[in-house]
DNA sequence: AAGATGACTAACT
DNA sequence: AAGTTAGCCATCT
């Protein structure tokens, strides 16, 4: 595994703001892998704890907990994210809402400007 | 060296 | 909406 690639996963996850998630894809592509993905996941596995990475605001690219849910991480996930104010119904989280840049897309499509986009 | 694995994804059924 | 398939690629057996 590039260390380089470690470092930059960290620094994208430490930029996400409270309240808001990224997927596992958009993480990589931002630390300069797109297809690193399944990188990702590693990387925050071995982050140092003195970083103190807001890790559980990445998930996967279905506004699902990636963990598996029989390992205890899975409900602590869960808890991080609520008590920061992210809705979970059924199992997923609404992009749309609490992607970071679901939220620019958010604010530059407004729907009454639908019929003009195309 | 070769095959299995996984905190992934997009595409298809 | 939920399950399957095929790519992905560093790590681990």
């Amino acid at each position: 595994m590039d260390s380089s690639f470690k470092k930059a996963v960290w620094d994208v996850v430490e930029g996400i703001p409270r309240g808001f998630v990224l997927t596992y894809g958009q993480v990589a592509a931002l630390a300069g892998l797109p297809n690193g993905a399944r990188r990702v996941s590693g990387a925050l596995g071995l982050a140092p704890k003195s970083r103190k990475l807001p890790w559980h605001r990445v998930i996967n690219a279905q506004g699902k907990i990636s963990i598996p849910q029989d390992s205890p991480w899975y409900q602590r996930q869960k808890d991080l994210l609520q008590d920061e104010g992210i809705v979970i119904l059924k199992g997923k989280i609404d992009l749309q809402r609490f992607g970071w840049s679901g939220v620019v897309d958010h604010l530059m499509w407004s729907p009454t400007d639908e019929e003009h986009s195309a």
